[in-house]
RNA sequence: UGGGAUGUCGCCAAGGGGUAAGGCACCAGACUUUGACUCUGGCAUUUCGUAGGUUCAAAUCCUGCCAUCCCAGCCA
């Protein structure tokens, strides 16, 4: 699966089985259903699945909903197709609101004990009870009420009685904790909301801190791997696991570092952005960081988890090179994508002493590794090559076609370039060769060698396909990053989509959404779900690596 | 004049007293029916944020300082 080395987290968990803090290790990944999975989310993913695997445990799914308002169904198949593409299985599927009737049990348990309280504060005044970053906070004026007339407030506040805002249930920890979510969290608040499982049952729902701690120990997690930001929170977590007194083997919470990838953005609020403003075509546009984009793009499965194996788990915040996924990506399908001829930017050649009207099949060699594998394509007398491996006037290093070079067609014929014809702006419209019949399939028996071998297709038996050639959606490392009154849609890249028509061999008209190719000397494409026979559709995953300098 | 965390090559990242792994990127060369891939070599020794200290020996231990990140949702 992923092989994430050795890190803190596996040092963490080994000194745990030893001291037989634990006997097993279970984990889960708890995303809340209202949003797309982004690459982020793959190491997440990663992390949780790969610490069970290693230590034979399982990684369950579970859904933290217990927000109603912001979360929906949709999302959860969303999620699963995106955790089972990356290949991962979980051992269950779980919803955070599985456990209302715990977390509800241990709610009245805090309150029996006398650590919690129902506070009628506002929202506003608890945020100014809470004090600041520096200064202590200030006791509520509800926090001593006593444990009957809690008790009598919490189930009235469950049976309805109250308006949202109105009240909510608080631990009573320390107003003057320099840990500002010690002083007295709210645990419950009324939401009269519709959940998308627990429809009306409920009017009072638990928050994250109160939630996720009672969530993993219920369902038997040992270690709870999460993101740094909530490393503040692991005494409040460590807390209510305590005190509600209901659980002899308490989950233990460890944080990582979360993926931050430089040229792009993973911020939810920002992504809508540019599927609402239509900046991108979608959540599943192949610029975007998802997880859906990224499998639109053709970025294969394999290669996300090679990058996430190679840029390790550290608690250090970093932003990892976005080359490095793309080193993943070719270095993935290098090995497994067949390989094909298109022409992105044809201009038409003439073979003149080519018989008119005479064709020949000949093979190319298509798998990546197996040299034996071969596809027929038909070769013609007029054929297209790319604009740009001819140069009229070439420098020395140039080694494509030129007045006078002679260059290998692949799989096809040497043939050296005799004339050009030209439009009245001096554009190139027609290239006239000659080739050399004794070279049939790229050899010259009499041993001559050339140092340029280029693509092409038959001008009569080629197709045409539209190419959506994909760059960076931003030009900027640092997106997000909004200096000033700047916001980051002025970092966009214009120039992350361009539509071109090309020419592709015949064979490619068969390609089906999703098959991954790569196009000889220009990069890595996979026909889009776009495509249809009528309309051949194809997106750049990611060019080939260019050494050529001029 | 709060608390929590983190600082090792351009970007990630090992290493936790014995004299700086690896990957990406980059540079040079070989090979090549993809200027790709592959291969070879180069790429932290007045160096591990910084200043001191302990030690025969410090990236590793101690002290101070600096920088960056997180926290004042009835979001997760």
């Amino acid at each position: 699966m992923v092989d994430l080395g050795t890190n803190f987290i596996y040092d963490a968990i080994d000194k745990d089985l030893e001291e037989k803090v634990y006997d097993k290790v279970q984990t889960r990944f708890p995303p809340e259903p209202n949003g797309y999975l982004h690459i982020g989310h793959a190491k997440a993913i990663s992390i949780d699945f790969a610490a069970a695997e290693k230590y034979g445990g399982v990684c369950n799914l579970r859904l933290d909903d217990t927000n109603p308002i912001k979360e929906d169904t949709e999302y959860v198949d969303a999620i699963k197709e995106d955790i089972e593409w990356l290949g991962f299985k979980w051992g269950n599927v779980y919803y955070a609101s599985d456990y209302f009737d715990i977390m509800y049990k241990c709610a009245l348990s805090l309150i029996e004990q006398g650590k919690a309280y129902v506070c009628d504060l506002s929202a506003d005044e608890i945020r100014e009870y809470r004090g600041t970053l520096t200064e202590p906070g200030k006791e509520s004026p509800y926090r001593n009420r006593s444990i009957e007339e809690n008790m009598d407030l919490f189930r009235r506040m469950t049976a309805g009685e109250f308006e949202e805002g109105e009240k909510v249930l608080r631990a009573k920890i320390d107003m003057a904790s320099p840990n500002l979510n010690m002083r007295d969290p709210v645990i419950y608040r009324i939401l009269k909301a519709t959940h998308h499982r627990t429809g009306d049952k409920w009017c009072v729902y638990p928050m994250y801190d109160f939630a996720h701690p009672i969530s993993d120990t219920a369902e038997g997690v040992t270690h709870s791997l999460c993101s740094l930001e909530f490393e503040n929170h692991r005494p409040l977590y460590d807390w209510f696991l305590k005190e509600v007194g209901l659980f002899d083997k308490p989950s233990r919470q460890i944080e990582f570092a979360r993926l931050n990838l430089n040229y792009t953005l993973t911020s939810k609020r920002k992504c809508l952005k540019l599927v609402e403003d239509g900046i991108v075509s979608g959540w599943d546009d192949p610029r975007m960081s998802t997880l859906c984009g990224m499998r639109r793009r053709g970025f294969p499965p394999e290669a996300i988890l090679d990058f996430i194996s190679r840029i390790g788990v550290a608690k250090a915040n970093s932003v990892v090179d976005f080359a490095l996924l793309e080193h993943c990506v070719r270095d993935y399908l290098n090995l497994n994508a067949p390989r094909a001829m298109a022409v992105l930017n044809p201009v038409k050649v003439v073979i003149d002493n080519y018989p008119e009207g005479k064709t020949e099949e000949l093979s190319v060699q298509t798998s990546p590794s197996d040299k034996e594998v071969t596809a027929p394509i038909t070769f013609s007398r007029e054929i297209y090559i790319e604009r740009e491996d001819f140069k009229e006037d070439p420098e020395k290093k140039f080694f494509r076609l030129a007045p006078g070079r002679e260059v290998r067609l692949r799989g096809a014929y040497f043939v050296t370039c005799t004339s050009v014809e030209k439009d009245e702006n001096g554009e190139i419209t027609v290239i006239h060769c000659t080739y050399d019949p004794e070279t049939r399939g790229g050899n010259a028996p009499d041993g001559r060698k050339v140092k340029g071998t280029i693509h092409w297709v038959s001008c009569a038996h080629c197709a045409d396909a539209e190419i959506r050639l994909y760059d960076r959606l931003f030009n900027v490392e640092n997106p997000s990053d909004e200096d000033g009154a700047g916001d980051f849609i002025k970092n966009l890249n214009p120039n992350s989509l361009e539509v071109i028509n090309c020419k592709i061999e015949a064979a490619l008209k068969n390609a089906k959404p999703g098959d991954k190719f790569q196009f000889v000397r220009n990069g890595y494409f996979c026909a889009d779900k776009d495509s249809t026979p009528e309309h051949i559709v194809f997106n750049r995953t990611v060019s080939l690596k260019d050494s050529y300098k001029a």
